[in-house]
This record gives structure tokens, sequence and C-alpha cells, in this order.
DNA sequence: ATGGTTGCTTGGCAA
């Protein structure tokens, strides 16, 4: 049985159902992981996504900032909702997807932007973010999330790689792509026995982004973007890993996200 | 070095 999963910054799911639709009609991905849904849970379009095929919904919604929302057309179980760093932010999501008579645990995580100035001392922002991503590895490790089957997707904030960025150089000390980050996202995907999936399909010597900014007159011809968004999976699922598509495209619909969907399909 | 855009809301903040 092949799994086919999306993930998507949405910027907010109401603003944007016509696209996701869009999407989810042209594609049809079993499983779609949003994240920045900025709407409280009643406010979520269910209906409009169970018209779609999309039966079962779980989420996690917050008024206005954040929310997280994995919508399946295979059944879902929620497993849980993690308060990282005690804020009250609704940041993460996870579920069981049944396939083929068979359990996935599947994470969906809206990791903190982290402000704009790269220093913990004088931005709480970014001090947060490095407080998040210090929580996720320790909670994924001592949990041992990635020794059974398992997916984490979403909006990470963090671009890894030198090529997940238009200029290495020139963002080593812009957020999402300064040493500490870096660093510390290393550190979750060392958590557990992680494949970082996109990576898995396309060389490290090779650009990949997932998000260009909106403050960029014209984003395609600029590209100057970054690999903010990802999918792993845990060891037990590499060998089934199948194709990946990053929808660049959908930066030029009407109304984009600045974030774009990531697919990836899995044997499972 | 700075400003550029968008969304949630209607005054700024967050991204």
């Amino acid at each position: 049985m092949r799994l086919n999963i999306a993930t998507w910054n949405i910027n907010s799911v109401r603003l944007r159902m016509p696209i996701v639709a869009h999407f989810l009609k042209k594609h049809r991905p079993d499983v779609l992981c949003l994240q920045e849904t900025k709407c409280r849970d009643g406010e979520f379009p269910y209906k409009r996504l169970k018209r779609l095929g999309y039966t079962h919904i779980a989420i996690n919604g917050q008024k206005g900032y954040h929310g997280v929302a994995i919508a399946s057309r295979l059944p879902l179980d929620t497993i849980g909702k993690r308060n990282f760093c005690d804020k009250g932010d609704a940041r993460h999501l996870s579920v069981s997807v049944q396939v083929g008579g068979r359990a996935i645990a599947l994470h969906n995580f809206y990791v903190p932007a982290g402000g704009d100035e790269p220093d913990p001392q004088i931005n709480p922002k970014f001090a947060h973010k490095l407080a998040f991503l210090d929580e996720m590895s320790q909670w994924i490790a001592a949990a041992k999330i990635a020794d059974n089957p398992a997916i984490m997707v979403g909006d990470l904030n963090v671009a890894p790689l030198e090529t997940d960025v238009w200029s290495h150089k020139q963002l080593l000390k812009v957020v999402s792509h300064t040493p500490i980050e870096v660093e510390k996202l290393g550190r979750v995907l060392n958590s557990g026995p992680w494949v970082d999936a996109m990576r898995h399909h396309v060389p490290h010597q090779e650009k990949l982004y997932t998000w260009w900014s909106y403050r960029s007159p014209d984003w395609a011809k600029a590209d100057k973007g970054r690999r903010l968004d990802h999918v792993w999976v845990s060891g037990c699922l590499q060998p089934g890993l199948g194709g990946l598509r990053v929808l660049k495209e959908a930066r030029g619909w009407e109304r984009p996200s600045d974030h774009v969907p990531v697919m990836i399909s899995l044997d499972v």
C-alpha cells in the first residue's frame, strides 16, 4: 500500500481554502498536514474538507496565530497535542494513521519563527525557538518516537544545509540559517533514527526551497528561497520511500501562501 | 543599512 502525505504552511486556512481545494482535487494526497491555520477549532473549514473526501480531521487551533491540522482520507486517531515550552501555543499535533492494517504515528509541527535578531539574550522570540528545538530533541528521544513507524512533518523554520538557502554566506546571521539553529535542528534529527526524506531524494549539492518571502516583488525571478518545511521518516520506513514533490508552482497561485506544499509517497 | 509584503484586525504585532 502506498501512502501519500503532504505538508503545507497555509498562512490562514480560511483565506486560502480555494487553493487548498484546488490542490486536493489535483493531487489527492491521502493525508494533508497544515500549519499556521490561524483559526479556532470551531472556525476550521471542516465541511469543505469533508466534501472533498477528507473526512478524518484532527485540529489543534488557536485564534489568530499558529494552529496545526491534519485532514485525511484514511482513518485517524488523535494521539496528542504537546504544549511545548508551556506557552499554550498550538504548534504540535500527533495522530495515528491506519493504513494497510498498520498504524503509523504522524507528527505535525510548527516551530516558532524566532523573530529578527539572532541573539537569545536580547530577543525572547529567538530564545523561545531555541528552547522549543531543545524540547523537541529531548522529548522525541525520551519517548523513542522514531523507534517505531513514524513520520514527522512541518514548518520547522530552519534551513539546515548550505543548499537549503539562496546564499549560505548572506544568511549566516539571518534567523532560520544561523549555526546555533542548524546545530539544534541537527540534534532533533539525531533524537532517533530519522531520515530526512526530502534530501533522501535530492542530492545535498542541489538547491531546494519550500518558502519564498512575500517581500520580494518578483519572487520567481529573484528565487531567494529557503527550505523551511521538512518531512522526516523513521528508519524502519526508509525502504518504502518513494517520490518527492515540492510544488513550487503553488507559490504563483492566486493569493498564495509564502510556503508551497511538499508531498512524499511511501510504501507501507 | 534598510525596507520590502501579508494576515489578523483596525493598531500594531508576527512572520
